[in-house]
RNA sequence: GGGCCCGUAGCUUAGAUCGGUUGGAGCAACCGGCUGAUAACCGGUAGGUCGAGAGUUCAAAUCUCUCCGGGCCCA
């Protein structure tokens, strides 16, 4: 039996309610068991960090991950769904360094390294709280039960398992990279760090000669770092570039051809030679230095591609100690790494002339120096931007510190043919920043010298002369190799450093490489490691790889994207996913990205308190596509709320009234939809071709557009037309089978509507659900299958037909607003001229037009010159030349005629003649253009291939009739006012001028039967709970009702 | 500095693959109308240098180039 419903729309209360239904009853868990044996959708959930509070970012990622999943679901696929948490790295080591108060790496080696990561475990679940609240607000329905967490040590053992995989394939080496290095804190930082650091800075730039060894000439090069040349090790052409060898000031120098023209203006020079780059490789030069004699070969002319003619001389001095571009091409050349500046950034005893100072400090010394040994070729100032410490402020140095790295560049192939088997969304990715990155694939620099996080698993051997390195994969593995391992333990520092481990080589003790990993390395082992693979849950993980599906937003695409792609790789040499959705970001009203400190950041849970789960995930899903930015704050929400979810609530509202007035029985015998009138088919088949639409956009995660496409059919075809079409029908008493029909298909529509919606917008579908299903159906709307697209209930003719219907009738409202006369004044008559066939295709709706457009009768016709009559007027353009002069004179005689007999004439007589002065003046039908117009009382309006004509005489009995219908309309208003039930029955007292208190008396009964009165009686002075006065066409008309 | 994405009415957007009538629609505004569900709806009015400039073309919102603005990623 269906329930009238609650009259408001409060999201609050029924989300709360509903919340509740689906935990009593355990519906999310049977939505997945339900479907076990079904063919699976793997999802990966991309583990959030919850030291921080979810904002609408990750509010608009659950949400479209929810989509997906209950629409797969629905669809019939076997998901499961499980939490992730991503607990380890710097900004939680951060946030912890603040709380308590700890300055740098040797604070937190002073409070204890085992306080501090019990700190930083406690931190990472600060909010999990809120983001469980969230989770559950937003209705993303997720496992939180049972989640992976990369902090647990069976996550760990996964993740070493995966590092002893790589170190077996020879992939995991020590090398150096070239970070920025505070030397006040004595710590590297991470690029996040340093991007809020950058200042624009002077520093001086230097041009310095480098001796050809075997000739008397000189590369000149240009630096801003005068404190690197000191570990120069090469210089750098492009290798395409041309370059020049010139005399200037009776010297030999060679720089790029470019370059030479912008720093050489106004200077005469002779020109001895010209070569591209390319010619110079490998030419040695004299060092500027001798502080070190490097072990590789080193002072030679090296090609790179970095190389510029923006600034400079085209030619660039390598430190691949201090620079990354050197570092790399330092690779390449196999190059030795000439380090000669200490890790408090002082140059070392060995560099006598400087020994101990900061090297910053010591550029204009060495610049001094340089000048003496006529080195120097000139100084100009350069302002740049330079890199500061964030914490301290102190100038920050590149250095080449140690690290370990996961050689990716050899498995760079392996990669490129990966990434192109994902079905990327949108498309441009896969080849754009992503291809990009991933075809200039760099090693990955795994270690962080920190201490919250999996600690690197590489162990060595303390004995000089064994030096076993031990790359070890499991628990087990070191518990073999350990002395006295614990039953209880926590796989993090310290305790992996403490441990005593014997070399399975020589049994002396072997030593951790003290670093962690970093995060991204945990996050991206989720998809075997949340499974403890390889030693647990073999057969999960096989079943679950590769991931069908996972989304996340777009600065994920070189982060967790990117990772899990890479270890699939390395390990597996298979793609992790098959598709990836990547989600545009969450801005401000401004356009401007939401951060706490510009206070442009909307909490979620105030929209989610105002405007309910549903309106925010509907905005969040319909306002735009997933891949585009979207623009977040409550105003939009809240017409969201107004234009669709209302509109659908009310839709609802008024279909449960009535069917619970007239207890509608969903379980009797359905009438076939054959039986059923042209309107109720009309809207059957614009719900099956929207299923049909709507399915299509969710496969190409068009969710915008499926959204769309069901926001046009509820609000312009379902409520709009087809409920407001639908009215009267439901109005009368007796249980006709139109009725019933109309009941039939609304409470089909309605069930389908929710089951289409359901994983758009979850409550208020299950609200209407759980009051529309009958015993036979599924508990829960998400337990239901996704409508499928009937095809036998599609029929183009009629929604054809219909559409034009549609218009005649857009047409009619137009016309009557055009003449004024509003739309409650009927009219006699209206007339469709058309073709048979268009006569024949919407005859069964055209009854819908009399309605609408308050006319007595309608009808067709063929031949729209029954309510035209041709007249002529004078051609203006033809006459003036012919009769020139006289023209105006003909003209004025013309206008006094009637034009209508005119044409009669010229139709009859070929001709007409009339003088002018003395002149006979013969017009034939030539001299006129024919006008056609409507005859009077008629006015016309044109649609495709369709004229309306509507009659407008307005008689006596009309006008009384739209009076009738004015003072019904104005008694439902009051009843309205009275907040009276539909079904309340009132007594009404009219008062009303004499002259149409006679004519109204014929409408008497009329009125009462419209506004469901007792008794309507004409009064001089009504009385009523509620008494109006009301002016009608200029008549004073005062009403009053009671119950 | 480099790469990628975006820019259409006050706001949200359709149209861009594949150049072709007068660039559609919704919200907001104004005027009028409808209403036994509606915070809804209907008719009309006003509002556009399609970010700017140049080019290709008979024809450009659409193709090309440059620039400007916003965003992301990488330096």
């Amino acid at each position: 039996m269906i329930r009238p419903p609650q009259q408001k729309y409060n999201p609050k209360e029924f989300e709360e309610r509903i919340r509740k239904f689906w935990k009593d009853n355990h519906v999310f868990k049977k939505s997945i068991d339900q479907r076990e044996g079904s063919p699976a959708y793997v999802f990966l959930e991309g583990p959030p960090t919850a030291n921080g509070l979810p904002h609408p970012g990750h509010v608009l990622t659950r949400v479209m991950k929810d989509l997906i999943l209950r629409y797969e679901t629905m669809k019939g696929h076997y998901i499961l769904r499980k939490a992730g948490w991503d607990t380890h790295g710097l900004p939680v080591e951060i946030e912890v360094e603040k709380k308590l108060g700890l300055e740098d790496k040797q604070a937190i080696e002073r409070y204890g390294i085992a306080k501090f990561n019990e700190e930083c475990k406690k931190s990472v679940f600060r909010y999990e709280h809120a983001w469980v609240e969230m989770t559950q607000r937003i209705a993303f329905w997720l496992d939180m039960d049972n989640p992976y967490i990369t902090l647990k040590n069976d996550y760990i053992e996964s993740v070493w398992w995966s590092l002893q995989q790589a170190w077996k394939k020879k992939l995991l080496y020590r090398g150096h990279k070239v970070v920025p290095y505070c030397p006040r804190c004595g710590t590297a930082l991470s690029t996040h760090e340093i991007s809020q650091g950058y200042k624009m800075v002077e520093d001086p730039s230097i041009f310095v000669k480098f001796k050809r060894k075997d000739k008397e000439e000189y590369f000149l090069a240009w630096t801003t770092t005068p404190w690197t040349l000191i570990s120069n090790v090469a210089l750098a052409v492009h290798p395409k570039e041309p370059y020049i060898k010139i005399r200037l000031n009776g010297e030999v120098l060679i720089l790029a051809e470019e370059r030479a023209s912008a720093l050489l203006k106004g200077q005469e020079y002779e020109m001895l030679d010209r070569f591209i780059g390319k010619d110079l490789e490998h030419i040695q030069y004299d060092p500027l230095f001798a502080y070190t004699t490097p072990e590789k070969k080193a002072w030679y002319v090296v090609l790179a591609d970095f190389v510029t003619m923006d600034d400079g001389t085209g030619i660039v001095h390598i430190a691949p100690a201090f620079g990354e571009d050197d570092y790399n091409v330092g690779r390449v050349y196999d190059l030795p790494v000439v380090q000669l500046v200490g890790l408090d950034g002082t140059f070392p005893k060995k560099v006598t002339l400087w020994s101990g100072q900061f090297v910053k400090d010591a550029d204009p010394s060495i610049i001094q120096y340089l000048e003496e040994r006529g080195l120097l070729a000139g100084t100009k100032k350069h302002v740049h931007e330079y890199p500061f410490c964030w914490r301290c402020d102190s100038p920050l140095l590149y250095y080449a510190m140690e690290s370990w790295f996961i050689a990716m560049s050899k498995v760079q192939e392996s990669l490129v043919r990966n990434n192109n088997k994902i079905g990327w969304y949108p498309p441009h990715l896969q080849q754009g920043r992503f291809g990009d990155f991933i075809r200039d694939v760099k090693d990955w620099a795994l270690s962080r010298d920190r201490y919250w996080g999996t600690p690197l698993p590489i162990w060595t051997c303390s004995n000089k002369n064994c030096h076993h390195i031990e790359c070890i994969g499991s628990v087990q593995q070191l518990r073999d190799l350990s002395e006295s391992f614990p039953q209880e333990y926590d796989l993090h520092k310290p305790f992996v450093d403490e441990l005593k481990v014997r070399c399975p080589k020589c049994k002396q003790r072997m030593i951790r490489e003290n670093e962690v990993i970093d995060c991204w390395y945990d996050s991206g082992s989720s998809f075997f490691a949340q499974w403890h693979y390889p030693f647990e849950h073999t057969e999960l993980f096989k079943k679950n790889f590769p991931i069908d599906f996972i989304s996340e937003a777009l600065d994920q695409t070189r982060g967790w994207f990117y990772s899990l792609l890479a270890i699939s790789t390395f390990l597996f040499e298979k793609h992790p996913y098959k598709t990836v959705l990547t989600l545009g970001l969450v801005l401000d009203k401004d356009n401007q990205k939401m951060s706490k400190s510009k206070k442009n950041y909307v909490d979620p849970s105030i929209i989610l308190d105002h405007e309910g789960a549903d309106a925010l995930r509907w905005y969040l899903i319909s306002a735009n596509a997933p891949w585009m930015s979207t623009r977040f704050y409550e105003e939009a929400v809240k017409d969201t709320l107004g234009k669709f979810l209302l509109t659908f609530w009310n839709s609802y509202n008024f279909f449960t009234t009535y069917a619970a007035l007239d207890v509608f029985d969903p379980t009797q015998k359905r009438i076939p939809l054959a039986k059923r009138g042209a309107l109720d088919r009309w809207i059957h088949s614009r719900f099956n071709k929207l299923i049909r639409e709507v399915q299509s956009y969710m496969e190409e995660f068009e969710t915008h557009k499926a959204a769309r496409a069901i926001e046009v059919f509820v609000i312009d075809d379902f409520s709009n037309w087809y409920l407001r079409r639908s009215r009267k029908r439901l109005w009368v008493d007796e249980k006709t089978t139109d009725k019933l029909s109309g009941y039939f298909t609304m409470y089909e529509i309605f069930v389908g509507l929710s089951q289409l919606l359901a994983p758009f917008i979850p409550f208020i579908t299950e609200e209407m659900y759980q009051n529309l299903r009958t015993d036979a159906m599924p508990e829960s709307v998400h337990l239901c299958d996704y409508p499928a697209t009937d095809k036998k209930a599609i029929d183009e003719d009629l929604e054809r037909s219909m559409e034009l219907i549609r218009a005649l009738v857009e047409a009619g409202r137009a016309l009557r607003s055009k003449i004024n006369i509003k739309g409650r004044q009927p009219l006699p008559s209206a007339s469709i001229v058309c073709s048979k066939e268009i006569e024949t295709s919407t005859q069964s709706l055209v009854e819908l037009i009399k309605e609408e457009l308050n006319v007595k009768t309608i009808g067709y016709e063929r031949d729209a010159s029954l309510f035209m009559t041709k007249t002529v007027k004078p051609k203006i353009s033809h006459l003036g030349p012919k009769y020139k002069q006289k023209a105006k004179e003909i003209i004025q005689v013309l206008e006094t005629q009637d034009m209508h007999l005119l044409y009669q004439q010229l139709l009859k007589q070929k001709e007409v003649v009339f003088t002018i002065g003395a002149e006979t003046i013969r017009l034939t039908i030539d001299d006129f253009e024919i006008v056609e117009h409507e005859k009077k009382h008629y006015v016309k309006a044109t649609e495709q291939d369709m004229t309306l004509f509507v009659e407008t005489t307005v008689t006596d009995e009309l006008e009384t009739e739209g009076l009738a219908r004015e003072i019904i309309r104005r008694i439902q208003s009051m009843r309205k006012e009275l907040n009276l039930a539909v079904e309340d029955r009132i007594i009404t007292e009219i008062t009303l001028e004499e002259k149409i208190r006679t004519a109204l008396e014929a409408w008497k009964d009329h009125i009462k039967e419209e506004t469901r009165s007792k008794t309507v009686t004409f009064v001089n002075t009504p009385s009523g709970t509620l008494v109006k006065q009301w002016t009608i066409d200029d008549s004073n008309v005062d009403i009053g009702i009671r119950t």
